[in-house]
DNA sequence: AGTCCACAGGAAGGGCAGGCGA
DNA sequence: TCGCCTGCCCTTCCTGTGGACT
């Protein structure tokens, strides 16, 4: 494109009439006016909470369901709510809403009581470092920051599911004994987990003084997908924009998915992307197929580019052997090795490398089985569940990084 | 029934980078 | 600067395991 064609394409492109009204409607941190089919846990989270604008200790809760069944949105609505009206009211109320999940942030004891320190302190605090103080340190700075002075704190623990699995559920007890130990202030905990069977497994002195409240949030069906689609849709873009059977194509293939409404949402924004960059006018059902493929290769390569390079040569050597057969470590070891040799990278163990495979596992890319052949020993037995057209994209990338080359 | 394979996967700890207070 | 603390990535060592083979 020479400048000339550019500044006319530049021009062209802003003269035509967007094809969105307001994308924000289609992304993860709009918030509605109103939430859809979670009228009864808005009120019953309300009736738990409303103690904590009297300054008084509400119950813990333990919220629940798969993912994209509104759990997030419907406790943001309510921190949002309750917090527009303590200001209105001068209530000392104070709400940290804290994702475990999130990398480096607050995926470890540590960082979590550290970022909720952040939270709830005033800003005129001082920053608690990323690494070096001891974690009762840590501790004692959350609690001064909570116990400060006489006020409700919600700390609201997003993924909690992620984190417990990451570091047992100690954290949680930790923060029951300090809850008892406040001297001013009252501090409520909202537990927020993918895992339904999470309450199970804790340890019951944590189950029953943390968790007094459970919350389920069923999964939504493909009609009150539509729903909600429809609404987000009226928002986002012009009249006639979304094609018909569109809204009803996204709401099905998202209720097949565990009744997952944000990937619903993120179905239709995709694919109103790609009508915008076609220049054309109309959401069609064929643009819901592509979206999904987008997705989920651009949700894959992101992944697999975050890790290290080590992690880039285990999975380089699964993907240039899936066609060789079964797969399982021993092999994919003696592969690994090779290439380890060919690009100056120091082999790690089996040990490692068998962890290496079980996140590739967890990050969906592979599925193990541990098969036994009996005589022939115990293995994992490996199988790639990437198409073909994500396996040539993860590979190009992954040259790149071990410096492989072209094929 | 006992053996043995080729691992799986848990536990413990080493080494490193980096912050803090003395 | 030093000792102490952290998280993170890794190794070493170990026990456990299902089923074919003897």
């Amino acid at each position: 494109m020479g400048a000339d064609s550019l500044h006319t394409f530049f021009r062209e492109y802003l003269q035509k009439e967007p094809f969105f009204l307001d994308k924000k409607a289609l992304q993860s941190q709009y918030m509605p006016e109103t939430i859809e089919h979670r009228e009864e846990q808005q009120q019953q989270l309300a009736q738990i909470l409303a103690p904590c604008l009297r300054v008084e200790r509400g119950s813990n809760i333990f919220t629940y369901g798969n993912t994209g069944a509104g759990k997030t949105l419907t406790i943001k609505y309510i921190q949002n709510t309750l917090q527009r009206i303590a200001s209105q009211s001068a209530i000392p109320l104070r709400i940290a809403y804290i994702n475990c999940k999130l990398k480096r942030v607050a995926d470890t004891e540590y960082r979590l009581i550290a970022q909720a320190t952040k939270e709830i302190e005033d800003a005129t605090g001082k920053p608690i470092p990323a690494t070096g103080l001891p974690t009762d340190e840590v501790y004692k700075k959350f609690y001064e920051a909570v116990d400060r002075k006489e006020q409700a704190v919600i700390l609201i623990l997003d993924e909690i599911d992620q984190l417990i699995k990451k570091v047992g559920d100690g954290v949680l007890y930790n923060l029951i004994r300090m809850n008892d130990e406040l001297a001013r202030a009252k501090l409520t905990l909202i537990g927020i987990s993918n895992d339904t069977k999470l309450l199970e497994n804790l340890d019951p002195r944590v189950k029953s003084s943390l968790f007094s409240e459970a919350l389920h949030f069923p999964q939504y069906n493909a009609m009150q997908i539509q729903d909600i689609l429809r609404k987000r849709s009226s928002v986002a873009f012009r009249q006639g924009a979304v094609g018909t059977g569109v809204i009803e194509k996204c709401s099905a293939l998202a209720a097949r998915d565990q009744g997952d409404a944000r990937r619903a949402i993120d179905l239709l924004r995709v694919a109103g992307e790609l009508v915008e960059r076609e220049g054309g006018e109309q959401i069609a059902i064929k643009h819901i197929d592509s979206a999904e493929e987008k997705i989920e290769k651009d949700c894959l390569v992101d992944l697999v580019a975050a890790q290290t390079r080590q992690f880039h040569a285990v999975l380089y050597a699964l993907i240039s052997s899936r066609r060789d057969g079964p797969l399982n470590t021993g092999t994919i070891y003696t592969i690994y090795k090779g290439i380890c040799a060919k690009v100056a990278l120091p082999p790690l163990t089996q040990r490692r490398v068998s962890d290496i495979i079980s996140e590739c596992d967890g990050l969906g890319i592979i599925t193990l089985n541990v098969i036994s052949k009996g005589r022939y020993g115990r293995t994992s037995e490996i199988c790639l569940t990437i198409s073909e057209s994500a396996i040539f994209r993860i590979s190009e990338l992954l040259r790149k990084s071990l410096d492989l080359g072209e094929e």
